[in-house]
RNA sequence: UGGGGCGUAGCCAAGCGGUAAGGCACCGGCCUUUGGAGCCGGCAUUCGCAGGUUCGAAUCCUGCCGCCCCAGCCA
């Protein structure tokens, strides 16, 4: 496994941690990552990840997995894996540490008995609409349920009825006794248990009462000793009840939750609940569909965790909110990463075939060329070159655009690696396409240089003809049309701001011979186009498919609609 | 009209009383057998606004404005 780097910037976690520190609050710290089993992860969690993990990398100290399973109706075990094996790709391990809310479902009933004991909290036979009319509203304070003052005996033996299953679901619920009038609404008297006959991935049928998120959280932080509990900006109203709970049991350990902005891309969405339903309903092939913002599916849209890392390491934590990253800057993240470490290849996404006049009908060469100028270690390659050679089809322009440096009619260029070649005949079909360009080469032009120093300015990516393999190349773009896709029009929902080009697949691209025996997942940079990895679940041997994972920095695209 | 937060460049983000880091984007130039990469330079007289304190304020105080979150038996 890669390690990932353990100098991040400063932020405000960090200054806390510091000053726990120094004062001794703390001699090392513990922190956790606590999903819910619900869904697939994304590179919003990946944020979290990463600052959970990191910081305990950086203090030495612990991070520990832990699922917060508290709703068996959401959960599966299928999340699980698939959250397990996410954060393991992304770089980060915890060891022993890997843990379930459900773990303590034990402890929390007894902490629950605690608190009814103290007069804390009481059962409530509320229905779930009478309770929100008792609750009030954001500006008028709510009002006592008619079995708050229930005698302490009589919680105690109705609490461990519904423990026992006498009663059916959404019948009663545990609620802390704390005040219906404060103005965090929070506060006012949160349910604890709801009862729930509900098979549970991990505890089965042996319960049918199940911890509320703010019930089960604090606890379970507590119990695993956890020193800071990071979570996002939205828990911060719930931080009073963090701390009440806790200031009302027999514990020992009393983590400090702190809150930071959830990460927001622009062109995506990312809340799980919208993840769940572009799955669901088909609008993607799946949660690992390459243009999903999940961790599965950047992995095989090609993403590398060093630069998923990167890209968290640099957008920083904080707690402003709606702040949103333009989604480039993640590519740029892929980019800078790829560079350094992808294979140069060439491949032709839009052939057209060239016929070299002057060259011998039968001959082959075979020219060395470097496999990435940034790293000479990498080597290089030989490439087959012949008469015929496929370029790409906007590598030449009948009446070149002023600023347009590439084949035209008359003008030489370069074939990457090869020969100069003057483009000298355009033959074309009956409906007036372009069907292949004749060009004449340069002999003394021998790889790419020629004796008199002469230059050209455009240098191309080609494949021989006869050598070419044949390949698939899934072209993706953004899933949404809209900076912000939660901003639809009246009475539609974010899918109508679906981007219906988000996915163009190209058959019978050209790519060197050598691409034939690329595996699953490898990457390469497809010259002067963009970063490309083998498709993990379509790719097979003899059918070669491509995803497009970032395309290159392109220029020339701006001068054009200039 | 309740409570909790946040406002530093197009997007993030440092800064914590001593005179606005850094990254991305953008704009110039150099270099280039990828219109890629790389290199060099530019890019906030000003920190939501208005007052006040101070020799000195993005930092402290007061008032105002804007935006976000909260009324699940979701997390």
């Amino acid at each position: 496994m890669d390690t990932p780097n353990t100098t991040p910037a400063g932020n405000f976690v960090r200054d806390i941690i510091d000053g726990d520190l120094a004062s001794g609050k703390h001699q090392t710290i513990i922190t956790r990552f606590p999903p819910e089993p619900n869904g697939y992860l994304h590179i919003g969690h990946a944020k979290s990840i990463c600052l959970n993990f990191g910081l305990a990398l950086s203090y030495k100290g612990r991070c520990n997995l832990r699922f917060d399973d508290t709703n068996p109706i959401k959960e599966e075990q299928e999340y699980i894996d698939s959250i397990k094996n996410d954060v393991r790709w992304l770089g980060f391990s915890w060891g022993q540490t890997e843990f379930y809310a459900s773990d303590y479902f034990e402890q929390l009933y007894e902490y629950a008995v605690h608190l009814i004991k103290a007069g804390h909290a009481y059962v409530d036979d509320l229905n779930a609409d009478q309770i929100r009319e008792y609750r009030g509203t954001l500006t008028e304070p709510g009002k006592n349920s008619p079995h708050r003052d229930r005698s302490i005996e009589e919680n105690l033996d109705l609490f461990e009825r519904m423990r026992n299953g006498e009663f059916p679901d959404g019948s009663k619920v545990l609620r802390a006794k704390i005040d219906m009038a404060s103005p965090n609404i929070n506060m006012r008297d949160p349910v604890m248990y709801r009862i729930l006959h509900a098979h549970h991935h991990r505890t089965g049928d042996t319960w049918c009462l199940y911890p509320t998120y703010d019930w089960a959280h604090g606890q379970s932080d507590s119990i695993e000793g956890i020193t800071h509990s990071i979570c996002t900006l939205e828990f911060e109203d719930h931080r009073p009840l963090y701390n009440w709970f806790l200031d009302n049991l027999p514990v020992t350990s009393h983590p400090q939750q702190i809150e930071f902005a959830r990460l927001e891309l622009t062109y995506t969405v990312m809340s799980k609940r919208k993840l769940l339903l572009l799955v669901k309903d088909g609008h993607v092939a799946g949660w690992d569909d390459p243009r999903m913002p999940t961790i599965s599916g950047l992995r095989r849209r090609g993403y590398t965790p060093e630069a998923i890392r990167t890209f968290c390491d640099r957008i920083g934590v904080a707690k402003r909110k709606d702040s949103t990253i333009e989604i480039s800057f993640l590519e740029d993240c892929l980019r800078e990463d790829l560079n350094k470490r992808a294979l140069r290849v060439m491949a032709v996404l839009d052939p057209i075939k060239v016929v070299i006049d002057n060259y011998p009908e039968d001959k082959t060469e075979e020219f060395e060329t470097v496999n990435n100028p940034e790293d000479e270690s990498m080597g290089s390659r030989r490439v087959p070159f012949s008469r015929e050679v496929y370029i790409e089809r906007d590598d030449f322009q009948e009446e070149p655009h002023k600023k347009f440096f590439r084949l035209a009619p008359g003008r030489e260029v370069r074939l990457k690696g090869a020969y100069f070649i003057t483009c000298t005949n355009v033959v074309k079909d009956s409906a007036g396409n372009i069907t292949e360009l004749h060009c004449t080469y340069d002999p003394e032009s021998k790889g790419g240089e020629t004796p008199d120093g002469r230059k050209v300015k455009g240098t191309l990516h080609w494949v021989s003809a006869k050598h070419a393999v044949d390949a698939e190349v899934r072209l993706y773009d953004h899933l949404f049309r809209e900076i912000d896709p939660n901003k639809a029009p009246d009475g539609q929902d974010f899918t109508s701001n679906l981007n219906p080009d988000s996915l163009r697949t190209l058959t019978h691209c050209k790519v060197e011979p050598g691409l034939a025996d690329a595996s699953p997942g490898n990457r390469f940079q497809f010259l002067r186009q963009g970063y490309f990895c083998v498709d993990s679940i379509d790719s097979k041997p003899g059918r070669l498919v491509f995803n497009r994972t970032v395309s290159l920095r392109d220029t020339w695209s701006k001068l054009q609609k200039q």
